[in-house]
DNA sequence: ATGAACGAGACTACTGTGCT
DNA sequence: AGCACAGTAGTCTCGTTCAT
């Protein structure tokens, strides 16, 4: 799949975070657990002592390189049974098999359906490798982006791997915060119980970002996100009550801290100096990345049901670097 | 950890009723 | 007659459970 879509996935800030999961992520239960502590759903936003923190659009720009432009992932991005979708595929795929249709979701069937041997025959792409390549993109929204809850491939995703096989660009910065946010949501409000989906690994990442205390030491290169780095990294086992201990007597964060995101040259539109006067278009570009990572809004982060949640930036101006 | 099966809930298409 | 809406049966999808 790299050898014939790597680059396209570059363009689309998807390459990173596929290459993420190359490797097994280690998740830190005891971080997560005390880090739940001082969750609040009614704002999205972890309540410290000192103020309020909070994952952003900044945030997942540049720990995975997702985009924060481009087409806006919600309901309306479901577009009607169009020909040639993965899911009118899918369900000619399921009237032929009839009965056995009802576990071709579960991931190793799904795989086995549409896992191609490796082959470097060029004239293999189309029309095979066109839906091969959105079934891949499927596999790995469901089973490593989002965690489904079911255990298996929903057809939840299946436009937006559509869209994505595409060569579309989405604004999958917002979505990614949207999940992360509901997922907690949903944790919190339901006694943190550990039934749920949902990429809680992203929270996961962004707390190690934030609070280099708890987290082994990284040695990130400047042409990646974080997040890869991280997971290189040597694991660090802390207890519960050390991570929640040292949550609660947080007093005070320095400037450079909240600022840690913003330190970085990657990826590239973080590394303008916001002081020089630049040219009309990436101006404009500038204005509308900043724009995403500053304006108060609603996530969507539900296709079916236009579920939101609540983003709010002006919480957490000091993560920006602003007073 | 994984796959098969089951059941709840959401969705859809169709039918019947009542109003204009 | 024509239209809008409510009810209903059937289908589909997802989350859970249980066995392996």
């Amino acid at each position: 799949m790299e050898h014939f879509f790597g680059q396209q996935w570059k363009d689309q800030g998807i390459y990173h975070l596929i290459k993420l999961f190359d490797r097994p992520l280690v998740m830190d239960r005891s971080l997560l657990a005390a880090a739940l502590c001082f969750w609040s759903s009614a704002t999205n936003t972890m309540n410290f002592r000192f103020g309020m923190m909070t994952p952003t659009v900044l945030d997942m720009a540049s720990l995975f390189s997702l985009s924060p432009l481009g087409v806006e992932v919600n309901a309306a991005l479901v577009a009607p049974e169009v020909e040639g979708s993965f899911k009118t595929t899918w369900l000619t795929l399921a009237r032929l098999a009839e009965n056995k249709a009802k576990n071709m979701l579960n991931y190793s069937n799904f795989y086995s359906n549409f896992g191609v041997e490796d082959s470097f025959e060029d004239d293999a792409i189309a029309p095979l490798g066109e839906v091969e390549h959105t079934a891949f993109l499927l596999y790995w929204l469901c089973k490593f982006v989002f965690c489904t809850q079911a255990n298996k491939v929903t057809l939840e995703f299946a436009h937006l791997a559509d869209y994505l096989a595409q060569g579309g660009r989405l604004a999958l910065s917002p979505f990614l915060l949207g999940h992360i946010y509901r997922t907690l949501h949903d944790i919190v409000t339901d006694g943190m119980k550990p039934k749920h989906g949902g990429p809680l690994w992203a929270f996961q990442f962004w707390l190690q970002a934030y609070f280099p205390e708890l987290r082994g030491v990284a040695s990130p290169n400047d042409n990646e996100p974080l997040a890869n780095a991280f997971a290189r990294a040597p694991k660090k086992h802390n207890a519960t009550a050390f991570c929640y201990k040292f949550f609660y007597s947080l007093t005070e964060r320095t400037g450079t801290q909240f600022r840690v995101r913003l330190a970085r040259p990657f990826p590239m539109f973080l590394a303008h100096d916001l002081s020089v006067i630049l040219d009309g278009e990436t101006e404009n570009d500038l204005k509308e990345i900043w724009g995403s990572f500053l304006v108060s809004r609603d996530l969507h982060c539900d296709l079916s049901k236009a579920g939101a949640e609540v983003y709010l930036p002006n919480f957490v101006a000091r993560q920006f670097g602003l007073i």
